[in-house]
RNA sequence: GGCGCUAUGGUCAAGAGGCUAAGACGUCGCCCUCUCAAGGCGAAAUCACGGGUUCGAUUCCCGUUAGCGCUACCA
């Protein structure tokens, strides 16, 4: 197909997946998706020092995670492979020698300290530091000397001078630069390995994609690019630079603004329809007042033309409360398999429960589901079904229970409590609700004391659902104990 | 320093010459309710600054300021 869109997502593979990645990515697959197009995912390992197969894997498990496939690449193979660039060396340096032939690119033997002397120079006379093309015409004797020296060398581009540079870019609109802007930049390392600027234009121009989104740091690194497009005399492609997301203080994502992986998110039982969905609006807005989004209805209601060029903030409140509408509507089951990784950390389970404690222990759990964001947090929210062991949480709550009324609630629950053919959460309502005809009490006068005697907190779940899970002689016994405590007697 | 991108409430953002400047998160208030959460209703809160262009600028142009990016043998 000629005009078949071709996006790629292009990772370095040198460490966390970050979640700016991740939103690249869907930006990529989305677009992909929308136009019918296809999706490669290439593995940029050029930095030999940082790259690393285990953030290849993590990247490819993080992508398959949030539901994102691609048609061609790395695992799934294609036409235009290898994939990964480190097998792409012989390609090339093909290319390569095709600029050197043509005089468009040359043997740079500059060592580091000679670079930095002639930076340094520059900066004390108030210019731009930038290689001034001192080997673009060495002579062979002194290409001899060097050699000899033992000096590796470097291959660099030629920039023309005086060139007005065009970047068409879908977001940005056309932005112009200038070639007298920018020095001889490297594109084959002294190791033979290409740098990332070169690479990139073969791979994408042999590759034929057609769009390359990317985020926005690339965009002044794109003349470069072009420069080499029209060197090799491929074909751009239309480019799209994203802008970035910047953390809470409005500098880049860092550890210091909390998880700012991907993995780190699922670790704390974020689901990945909910980062999706969060990403999504993280930069692109819908033509309707929509906020929660399937991946279906994104690649739907996807359009570049949508997507916003400032930076935009990480929100962490506003992907809890997304992700908190995608844990309510899990099933039982699925949210106690959400949950049970941290149950399991905090000790409550083993995982190896079954029968009526699995059924009992999905109950607990599930008390958790309507008011959790995440899951990591389920554990802390069900704490005091697991431990009969409490102190009152201030001394409001302790004096909740030295009222008058008390010990006659407290009476007639305990003797209306054992009597229930069910302990079930319509029978504890119905005993709640006799109680307060008999004493003509208030619905708070009734509730509270034994919200507090029970758990030793005037917050909590409703007491209907809670009694029924701790059963009739825990939460007979918790009453008491907290009752002993405060000194207060029953009869 | 040079080059580039960006600039609407605390945050994400709609808007694309004339509007009471959407909506969402968050915040606050009210309702519901034993409490919390959820839910319902409501409120406060925004066009960075200065010049133009125009009958009229949040919107177009220029400048300033600020933030960010690039300026690497990192991507």
């Amino acid at each position: 197909m000629a005009n078949e869109v071709r996006v790629r997502f292009a990772p370095s593979p040198t460490g966390p997946f970050h979640i700016g990645g991740a939103r690249s990515a869907l930006f990529n697959w989305l677009f992909a998706r929308k136009m019918g197009g296809k999706m490669i995912l290439r593995i940029e390992d050029t930095d030999l020092e940082r790259s690393s197969r285990e953030s290849e894997e993590n990247i490819k498990a993080a992508l398959k995670w949030l539901g994102m496939n691609w048609d061609e690449g790395i695992d799934v193979g294609g036409e235009n492979g290898p994939y990964r660039q480190t097998e792409r060396l012989d390609i090339y340096k093909k290319y390569t020698e095709k600029l050197l032939a043509e005089g468009k690119a040359y043997y740079c033997y500059c060592t580091d300290e000679e670079l930095e002397a002639e930076r340094q120079a520059l900066v004390a006379e108030g210019k731009m530091p930038r290689y001034m093309g001192k080997c673009r015409h060495l002579t062979p004797e002194q290409v001899e000397q060097y050699k000899a020296e033992g000096r590796k060398p470097t291959v660099r581009f030629k920039v023309p001078a005086d060139k007005q540079i065009l970047v068409r870019d879908m977001v940005r609109g056309d932005v112009v630069f200038d070639s007298n802007g920018i020095g001889d930049f490297v594109i084959v390392k002294s190791d033979g390995i290409p740098t990332y600027n070169y690479a990139v234009v073969i791979d994408d121009a042999l590759m034929h994609i057609t769009h390359v989104i990317r985020a926005e740091e690339h965009l002044s690194n794109t003349p470069r690019q072009c420069l080499i497009y029209d060197a090799l005399g491929f074909e751009k492609p239309t480019f799209g630079h994203i802008s970035l997301i910047l953390g809470k203080d409005h500098t880049k994502m860092s550890k210091r603004h909390g998880a700012t992986s991907v993995d780190q998110y699922r670790q704390l039982g974020y689901l990945p329809e909910a980062i999706d969905n969060f990403l999504a609006l993280l930069g692109w807005a819908p033509n309707s007042e929509q906020e929660i989004f399937s991946m279906d209805e994104l690649v739907k209601e996807f359009s570049m033309d949508h997507v916003a060029k400032n930076p935009a903030v990480f929100d962490i409140d506003k992907l809890n409360w997304i992700n908190q509408h995608y844990m309510r509507k899990l099933s039982r089951d699925e949210f106690y398999e959400a949950a049970k990784p941290h149950m399991v950390k905090k000790g409550f389970i083993t995982g190896e429960e079954f029968g009526d404690k699995l059924e009992w222990l999905k109950d607990v759990v599930a008390t958790a589901q309507q008011h959790v964001s995440y899951a990591a947090q389920v554990p802390d929210d069900v704490a005091m079904y697991f431990t009969d062991n409490f102190d009152f949480e201030n001394d409001d709550a302790k004096n909740v229970l030295l009222e008058e009324t008390v010990p006659q609630v407290i009476r007639l629950l305990f003797d209306k409590l054992p009597k229930l053919e069910v302990l079930d959460g319509p029978s504890v309502k119905a005993t709640f609700k006799a109680i307060q005809k008999e004493t003509k009490l208030g619905g708070k006068n009734v509730f509270m004391p034994i919200r507090v005697a029970l758990t030793g907190n005037q917050h909590g779940p409703e007491l209907a659902e809670m009694v029924p899970l701790l059963g009739l002689a825990r939460t007979v016994s918790r009453i008491k104990n907290s009752l002993d405590k405060v000194g207060v007697q029953l009869y």
